[in-house]
DNA sequence: TGTACATCAGTGAACGCGCGTTCACTGATGTAC
DNA sequence: TGTACATCAGTGAACGCGCGTTCACTGATGTAC
């Protein structure tokens, strides 16, 4: 039963947003295209009139992700407090793809890792203009050093069974990145260090 | 064909070793039960003499990874500097079990969490003993803190299709851990800052 | 605007294929005397 | 120490099963007049 064209543009969003969610939940090799097309409410047999392979649906929706990414107007330690926080922890499916993905894109044929690459300099890009340092190297520095750590203390927070050690993880890696701007801000002079992270 | 008892013992470890460099490689996932059979020189008929299900496997082969781990006796620069190397980048398979499965590890089962956070409670109790800071809490804090930014950039070094973007990641989150060091060092007097990461 | 037909998005059965797992068998090892 | 037998580690064919993918079919949509 043939749908309406706007009703394929439409489809197709879903579909993306579906695999989306369901590849950062459970990975590229759990989760199965039927799973994907239920998801968005059709079934399997639809899905290669919209996608190449299952191969072309990961590099498309990574590709997509692009999009959800505004530009940062608040300061580094507001950033992480939301990024390192036990809802986004708990959140796989809607969270960062980077941290729920890096590690599979890796060991995905070349387009997955293209497309990724490109969420991580938009990242890096974002960030930097928000980072503390004098120069553009040094902001750029930060910029790296601080999403390192954010991106691999949530992959950690995520991966212990152990509640204490998770949410440990989280709120030291916190107050340890915001020491740290405390530290560059106080031997450079200008903007407060007002933002304090808390416990 | 029946083997020696001390044959036995033999292949078991050979298997764990064998699962231990492929799973780091390819994940759990595609790594098949064939495949790792033929790494240690058996065929996958045996396979269930020695575990109980290819989950089994995974739980003993993380449980193995322990062992590999030993004290450090040098600085947090020295560490750094060879866990941000692009030979470790490029070696999946002899690298760090953390920076290679963490991602993986938080969609498994129980035990295969259980035994990965024991290796992260190793990890940061090792790195608490030669972090920078005034007590036990700050070291830690420390030693969580970098854990998380040397893990980060490791996996997001190895994801990025772009060579140069990824040696910046390796390199420039070194100098970034490194500044830190020599700005706690700077603002609490002892120990002098020598360990430079160059460039 | 209505009608007649071509198009094609979506369906669900079916296909190879590779996976984890089982099992009857083999023959060297370990044991009892 | 030698011999006879029981044990059991390793083999490879075979099993379900679920996966990605294909395909004949259906019927609503889009188009030509």
């Amino acid at each position: 039963m043939r749908v309406s064209r706007k009703q394929v543009e439409e489809n197709k969003k879903t579909i993306l947003e579906a695999a989306g969610q369901l590849f950062r939940e459970r990975g590229f090799e759990s989760v199965t295209v039927t799973d994907v097309m239920k998801a968005a409410g059709l079934t399997h047999g639809g899905f290669y009139g919209y996608f190449k392979s299952k191969e072309d649906l990961i590099a498309q929706t990574l590709a997509g992700l692009q999009g959800e990414t505004e530009p940062l107007t608040v300061d580094l330690a507001s950033v992480a407090r939301r990024y390192l926080s036990p809802e986004h922890r708990d959140d796989f499916g809607h969270g960062c793809p980077l941290a729920a993905l890096a590690s599979e894109v890796s060991r995905q044929p070349g387009s997955a890792r293209s497309e990724m690459t490109d969420v991580l300099k938009r990242q890096f890009a974002r960030f930097g203009k928000i980072a503390p340092g004098t120069d553009d190297h040094e902001k750029r520095r930060a910029a790296i050093g601080s999403s390192a750590a954010m991106i691999g203390a949530l992959i950690l927070a995520r991966m212990t069974d152990d509640p204490d050690l998770s949410t440990e993880i989280l709120d030291e890696t916190r107050v340890w990145l915001s020491d740290r701007d405390h530290g560059k801000l106080r031997s450079q002079g200008p903007s407060d260090g007002k933002s304090d992270a808390g416990s």
